[in-house]
DNA sequence: TTAGCGGGCGCG
DNA sequence: AAAGCGCGCCCGCTAA
């Protein structure tokens, strides 16, 4: 098979020995855009190290050893360049893992390629070939699998030996089909009309590149850096408390044992079926969603089992037995086995994933850690700041409901707001007629000194919140009785109360679907756009997926649009330069910084005030964040 | 052995 | 018939 369907420009070689190596770092230096790749040891971002990389430019298109990187220093430097590059923070880190740091812009087609086809795959072979129809080899077609007996460098040393040019022509591909992917997003992303969902912001972003050069580019640079800092574990408490966890659930698994009679996995859907389906004859409490195979399975997840453990000890035991494996596995060891030398943990926050503008984490994946309410073994406590350091947290305060009130202009809910109120207790309050001071007292009181009447309250706010956020997500009238425990009629009254006091809201959710049906997009703060075909459908189902989706993006987006303008403004207000203060996570609404202890309280300050005003202009309500600093995340939350 | 899927479940 | 948005990871299971 050749490598390439089309033709491309000779491809040059360069290791630290070529005679006319000069010649072309001058020549590379002088060029203000070019992509980068590099082929690697591994997929570590912190451990793994380039062997080759690739460079385009121009008609240009050029392979190197890693002994020429040290004469490029000055295009490394440089910060008026343009790096264009394919999953840009490995690359960056990659380099950065050698001493090099690219001063420059870094543009990442795949990111630019989720703006335009959220739809699709971002792999950059995926992306040539829906451009262009160019295909070439894959690295593990050209070289063999990636697996227990091979990695990535022993791929690449027997390909050197065995036939080096091939090598060179692989790396080169990259590099050049980046550069070309550039050329043509950037214009398709010039040619892409979008607007912001708030008048205001509207004149700064007319087409969907004015959303990538003044959004999304900086971005993936505040990502790598925070990347690239990493966080503090304490791995010595989370390896202390692994053999505790352990024998709890060998503890619970006996207990299981016994009360069955017989061993089996409690892990095992499949045997969970055969105890309580076959041999107890339990009569199915849900079904699972239909997948491909089109198979409505019977549900044993916790909901069915806490049905059952109101009268079927074996019920409890397994909640317990999912509850401890779940830590143990996923966080306890999971995490610990990411942690590198200096025992920081670096995830990879994906740009290109989520279909609202979200980022996603992963490797591991740090936006999913147990927040109090489940976290057994105080995991969160095991995040922590390094000596003479505190963990700023910031997360904003019901920053959704916020912009649901900002989108809908919604005068009753923009004056909750405005008053300062509990927005969940203030809508408690508008809704259900009661003076808002009953339902905070009522809030504040201990559990067994509360009145008929503060239960009451309680319920009413429980309600209030409950159908705030289903509102965004599109929650039906069973769903919201299922999870108020009362009747569908009742849910059905409640909405209806709701969306008689929030009229601009209701209004609003009916826009958003008009809008979706009219251009076929939904549309964020800062114009990010998301294609919604299926809003158009015939079939009801998926049209009313479509229309849960035209309401909820606009919320979710701007809502991630808002902390990206944060977290971009606090990279540009140079935190780190000025006080050693770093980034080191987000958590969708949630912003953590390391801090040396004597710059907490100005950290705190900036971060508090770039976060409440990230953009030129301010919103129609007020942004509010919570902050505060700690020892760890569990303390500082 | 590996890959892919489904079930289940952690977060916002 | 089912009807909540957005993610990623662990485990069991099956097919290759």
């Amino acid at each position: 098979m050749t490598t390439w369907n089309i033709d491309t420009p000779k491809t040059e070689y360069y290791d630290h020995t070529s005679r006319d190596l000069q010649n072309f770092v001058n020549e590379v230096t002088a060029a203000k855009l070019k992509s980068i790749d590099t082929e690697t040891t591994g997929l570590c971002i912190w451990k793994d190290i380039p062997l080759y990389w690739s460079l385009a430019f121009g008609e240009r298109r050029a392979t190197l050893h890693a002994s020429a990187l040290p004469y490029f220093t000055d295009a490394f430097n440089d910060p008026t360049t343009r790096w264009v590059l394919a999953r840009a923070k490995y690359d960056a880190h990659i380099l950065a893992n050698v001493g090099i740091e690219l001063k420059g812009q870094l543009a990442d087609v795949q990111v630019m390629h989720s703006l335009l086809f959220c739809e699709r795959s971002h792999r950059l072979k995926d992306i040539c070939q829906h451009l262009f129809g160019w295909r070439w080899m894959d690295f593990q077609d050209t070289f063999g699998k990636i697996g227990k007996l091979q990695t990535a460098e022993q791929l690449i040393r027997k390909a050197e030996a065995h036939d080096m040019s091939m090598l060179a022509e692989y790396a080169a591909n990259d590099a050049w089909g980046t550069l070309a992917c550039y050329h043509e997003l950037k214009s398709q992303l010039e040619q892409a009309p979008t607007h912001s969902l708030f008048r205001d912001i509207a004149p700064y972003i007319r087409t969907l590149w004015d959303l990538y050069e003044k959004v999304e580019m900086p971005y993936t640079k505040v990502l790598w850096f925070t990347e690239r800092n990493g966080i503090q574990i304490n791995k010595a408490y989370l390896d202390s408390i692994s053999p505790t966890a352990v024998a709890e659930i060998q503890a619970t698994e006996r207990e299981i044992y016994k009360l069955a009679g017989r061993a089996f996995n409690p892990r095992s859907p499949a045997q969970l079926h055969q105890y309580f389906f076959e041999e107890k004859k339990y009569t199915a409490v849900k079904f699972n969603k239909v997948g491909k195979t089109g198979v409505r399975n019977k549900s044993v997840d916790s909901s069915v089992l806490e049905v059952w453990a109101s009268h079927d000890p074996m019920a409890a035991l397994l909640l317990k037995h999912r509850e401890y494996t779940k830590l143990h596995g996923t966080y306890i060891v999971g995490l610990a086995e990411h942690a590198d030398q200096f025992d920081r943990i670096h995830t990879t926050l994906n740009q290109d994933i989520a279909r609202t503008g979200r980022l996603s984490s992963a490797d591991p994946n740090l936006q999913n850690v147990p927040g109090a309410e489940n976290d057994k073994w105080k995991l969160r406590g095991a995040f922590v700041a390094r000596p003479g350091h505190k963990l700023i947290v910031a997360d904003y305060k019901q920053l959704e409901m916020r912009l649901l009130a900002c989108a809908s202009l919604d005068p009753d809910m923009i004056s909750v707001i405005e008053r300062g109120w509990d927005i969940h207790m203030g809508s408690a309050a508008m809704i259900f007629g009661k003076p808002y001071e009953d339902i905070v007292a009522a809030k504040k009181r201990p559990h067994a000194q509360l009145t008929d009447y503060d239960k009451e309250c309680l319920a009413d706010r429980a309600a209030a919140k409950t159908i705030g956020f289903g509102l965004i997500y599109g929650m039906g009238t069973k769903k919201l009785a299922n999870s108020l425990h009362c009747t569908v009629k009742e849910a059905q009254s409640k909405i209806d109360q709701f969306l008689a006091t929030y009229k601009a809201v209701d209004a609003f959710k009916d826009e958003a679907i008009k809008e979706a049906m009219a251009t076929g997009y939904a549309f964020t703060i800062m114009g990010r756009r998301r294609d919604l075909p299926e809003i158009a459908s015939h079939r009801n189902d998926e049209r009313a997926s479509g229309e849960r989706k035209a309401r909820n993006t606009p919320i979710q987006g701007s809502a991630a649009d808002v902390v990206k303008m944060a977290q971009i403004n606090l990279y540009k207000a140079n935190l780190h330069g000025r006080y050693n203060c770093i980034p080191v996570l987000q958590v969708h609404d949630e912003i953590i910084h390391e801090c040396p202890d004597e710059a907490v309280p100005e950290a705190m300050a900036e971060i508090q005030d770039w976060m409440e005003h990230p953009f030129v202009i301010d919103l129609a309500v007020a942004l509010e964040v919570d902050i505060k600093a700690g020892n760890s995340w569990y303390e500082a939350k």
